[in-house]
DNA sequence: CGACCGTTTGAGATCCTTCAATACCAGTGG
DNA sequence: CCACTGGTATTGAAGGATCTCAAACGGTCG
């Protein structure tokens, strides 16, 4: 299972995760995550820090009736970037069964106190996840749901280019609607529609095709 | 106007920016940026960093039908921590007259790549940042708009705490509508409402005094 | 004083949610 | 092989929280 801890490419950031972690993997452990197991609860102790390694990753918080808001999806090569604080402030859970890499925190802090080229990284990585949290605000606050989801499927599709267009969601359309401040039944009537009007493709439950790339970007500011 | 700079102490975050910047102050320059003046816009280069020395500042992102969106407010002390990017991504605005403090990007990028400490302060501050950002998902995402109200009240109160709780809120009801994800009508009736209920009072339109504390926080969990 | 701008309040419209029913798919056991 | 079951997704109809539009209010500044 090792080998599999360097086999990540496509991250989420400019940054290479994989470059920055080279001189930690010799503190990381690897392990498998079940789908839907977590990897820490909102509450717990911050023992380290987790890459996802192979698989999706959601973090959430959960309200005390119910209601849940998902913060952010990592997929394969993401640094799970948490505070500096004692405890978790939100869950991680898997989507799917995921190979996750664990570094302890001692490691880590140790490495971003005495290289300064590391915590230069890191910040990195740190703001660029702040800028991106900001730009969720946009969608959160103002955006339409048909805004929404285009935002969301364009960034995807912008993230996770293929070669054929046809790209993954392994998260149900429950965790989407969670991370767009919608329902679900709100997402599965905007994703029809944006069928119907061809704009998208949905070859089955987990995959997407975008079609028209352009048109969803524009309907994505409101501009369609 | 340079004793201004090192006049400030009440941070958001547990650092002490002081301390944190004292070995950037050579290379700072302090200006006063009148009320509503940008300190920069979307699209502009990034030519350094900002402290708020006295004041307060919105960060905000305009959508190309004008819908706006605000992420962030920055008070007293608060440096404004953008990204690493060539260009902002968001524009900064004086919500009144304030002391700015600027450090060059060249002053601020030595002193990260050389000194670890400080790498490690400013990641510990995004890192805080980021966190506030997915708890304010919640707010946006799956709040009502009494709770959006009662959440902004209370952490107000909480970051700010103030001998008799009568505390300033600087921004205006649009301000804060952009930054809730709501509209002015909407803010102006929620507060209307806290007021009859007696939980705040409006002694004038840039103060609120916070007559119940623990029933706001009620409020803001949507446990009242 | 009077114009202006931000705030408050009211009434109707709307987008999304809620509630409910149906469809779909994978897994299980008869 | 097929019926059964549980879970997820889709679709429909009605309701509601917030928005939009509109008017009144109140403070500020010339």
């Amino acid at each position: 299972m090792f080998d599999l801890v360097c086999s990540s490419s496509a991250s989420r950031t400019n940054l290479a995760p994989n470059d920055m972690l080279a001189s930690l993997e010799h503190y990381a452990r690897t392990s498998l995550v079940k789908h839907d197991a977590a990897l820490f609860w909102e509450g717990d102790t911050v023992a380290g820090y987790y890459r996802v390694v192979h698989g999706a990753v959601r973090m959430c918080k959960l309200m005390p009736d119910g209601r849940r808001q998902v913060a952010d999806f990592f997929g394969d090569g993401d640094l799970i970037l948490v505070e500096f604080s004692e405890t978790h402030r939100f869950t991680a859970e898997a989507i799917v069964d995921s190979v996750i890499c664990f570094y302890p925190r001692s490691a880590i802090d140790l490495l971003v106190q005495s290289d300064a080229r590391f915590a230069r990284q890191l910040l990195g990585l740190a703001c660029d996840r702040l800028m991106s949290a900001h730009s969720q605000m946009v969608v959160l606050g103002r955006k339409t749901a048909e805004e929404r989801l285009a935002t969301f499927l364009s960034g995807h599709a912008r993230r996770h280019p293929k070669p054929n267009r046809l790209m993954s969601l392994p998260m149900s359309r429950i965790d989407i609607a969670d991370y767009l401040g919608l329902t679900v039944e709100t997402v599965s009537r905007v994703l029809s529609k944006l069928k119907r009007q061809g704009v998208i493709e949905l070859p089955d439950i987990h995959s997407v095709r975008v079609v028209d790339c352009d048109q969803l970007e524009l309907m994505s500011e409101g501009e369609a």
